[in-house]
RNA sequence: CGGGAUGUAGCGCAGUCCGGUAGCGCACUUCGUUCGGGACGAAGGGGUCGAAAGUUCAAAUCUUUUCAUCCCGACCA
């Protein structure tokens, strides 16, 4: 990390921050709570939402807008939602330079003002499913916030699909928390674990709430990505009928999900190290980082005939590079500079790679220094980029087994979730059992595991015999 | 809203106990030498010390009030 800079295995927290400000992803606004995103923390959540975006349309989605102001009495139409998201709503009273007779809400979440157009756009059975994404900001002023974890703006998508019936809302459920797993193992090297939220946890107004679960590194977990079967909540609420194949009215079945730039900070806190940030190759800004070393202009030319060579096949490859030709820094300088920025390659090219017709190559997860020529370079980049991707991922699964324990005794329970990680077991508890091991420990159940190392087993707690395997961690 | 801490140059901080010319490191500007792991030298620029009131010949420093931010809890994607 940079100079000044409290080590990780110091201050958790200061140093979550430093890698945030000085990797410039994102800085504080001036409104408390607020989050300026940075043109290089942009870059990555753009990388994010666009893989994102193509696996939406693959599975038959399509984006579209809703307005950002909500009637404030729609929120209250279902019951469950209003109660949830009450308490953090931010409420316009006054514009036009008057007092509002109805105020309206900055969207917390667009589920009513969606489900209101859809009671316009909804009659027959022939106009489902309806399977649209948005891409948008919300609004939701918490107590707490943290750079990307939890900010009083956030960006996001959310999904809302509408469907005749409730196995095939549900199936969407399930097919869209299943879309966020690959995002998260796949492009962002993150292994998660699925499941379902138990009824302390789950979604105001939905049914069933799914979710993916990350292990950090200071081994706490972190919800990545939520995925929700409604039921019929919402049509009922917004009178949202349709005809079906049998000439009979009925309401309409739905679901919702969304993943936000809480993202960006899942990757800063999984693969993360005292250098700094370290970014997954399928989704850095810059995959590789080029720095030129010379001290006159003769080896100047040198250096540069050699990047002549180099760069058209980059292009033609598709790899997102960056050639570091700032002259008033010194290459020690850059080297720090793009560790701690997370560039998962980075290739010096000096005179004495010119010579030689080769080149330098670092990797970031792994600091291994090689010297390839200049043909063995060209021709394994795209793997080597493969192969550090595969390798943060491997480390990251191996990190998450390590700290996964089975336990079947609270005293077991108690001890993992002090050490921090993922406590492991069946349950049959209530909701009241639940939140008294929260008061008692931190810990939370993160999710109903929907892959079980087990079909069943006996619950810690009550002593019953279960199949329901859950995993209990102290959360963000 | 509770508990803890901090507000001094763009950033990080010292100075506050014990009142007496506003300081250091980084960054910035200019020139020169450097450049393969955060370069060096020289010369510069930049601050009504969070705000207000009080005590005093004199306040960054003491007193009171107030505002803001950060960390820890409750809340939460």
């Amino acid at each position: 990390m940079s100079k000044g800079v409290t080590p990780q295995s110091k201050d958790y927290s200061r140093w979550y921050t430093d890698v945030v400000t000085k990797g410039e992803l994102a800085d504080y606004s001036p409104v408390k709570g607020c989050m300026v995103i940075r043109p290089y923390g942009y870059a990555l959540w753009e990388n994010i939402k666009s893989n994102l975006d193509r696996m939406f349309k693959e599975t038959g989605h399509v984006n579209a807008y809703f307005p950002m102001l909500i009637p404030e009495d729609f929120l209250k139409k279902e019951a469950e939602h209003v109660e949830g998201f009450a308490p953090e709503v931010a409420v316009v009273t006054h514009a036009g330079g008057k007092k509002l007779e109805k105020p309206f809400v900055l969207r917390p979440t667009s589920e009513t003002i969606i489900w209101a157009m859809y009671k316009k756009w909804i009659n027959s059975y022939r106009d489902l499913p309806i399977l649209i994404n948005q891409w948008a900001n919300v609004v939701r002023w918490e107590m707490r916030t943290r750079l990307f974890l939890r900010t009083t703006e956030f960006l996001w998508q959310e999904g809302h699909t509408a469907h005749e019936t409730a196995k095939e809302a549900k199936d969407e459920a399930i097919q869209m928390i299943n879309i966020y797993q690959k995002l998260a193992e796949d492009f962002l090297a993150m292994p998660v674990l699925v499941g379902k939220k138990t009824e302390n946890e789950k979604f105001p107004g939905a049914v069933e709430t799914y979710s993916i679960e990350a292990l950090m590194g200071d081994k706490k977990a972190l919800q990545a990505g939520t995925s929700h079967y409604l039921g019929q909540n919402f049509a009922k609420a917004f009178d949202v009928k349709f005809q079906n194949k049998n000439n009979e009215q009925e309401f309409v079945y739905a679901s919702s999900w969304g993943v936000s730039t809480r993202l960006v900070g899942a990757i800063i806190m999984t693969h993360g190290d005292d250098k700094g940030l370290m970014l997954p190759p399928k989704i850095a800004p810059h995959q590789i980082v080029i720095v030129p070393i010379f001290r006159d202009e003769e080896s100047k030319e040198k250096v540069m005939n050699l990047w002549k060579k180099i760069e058209p096949v980059l292009k033609e490859k598709n790899i997102r590079f960056n050639f570091d030709d700032r002259e008033s820094m010194t290459p020690g300088y850059k080297f720090n500079e793009w560790e701690m920025k997370g560039v998962p390659v980075r290739v010096e090219i000096g005179p004495k790679d010119a010579d030689r017709n080769g080149v330098v190559t670092v990797r970031r997860d792994t600091g291994k220094k090689s010297f390839p020529s200049l043909d063995e370079f060209l021709e394994n980049i795209s793997e080597l980029l493969d192969t550090i991707q595969k390798d943060m991922f491997d480390k990251q699964i191996k990190f998450r087994e390590e700290n996964t324990i089975d336990v079947d005794s609270y005293d077991d329970l108690k001890k993992v979730v002090e050490d921090g990680g993922f406590a492991r077991t069946f349950w049959a508890g209530s909701s009241d059992d639940e939140n008294r091991i929260k008061d008692e420990t931190k810990a939370t159940i993160r999710c109903e595991l929907f892959e079980k190392t087990k079909e069943s087993g006996k619950c810690f707690h009550t002593g019953r015999d279960s199949e329901t395997q859950v995993i209990f961690s102290k959360a963000y």
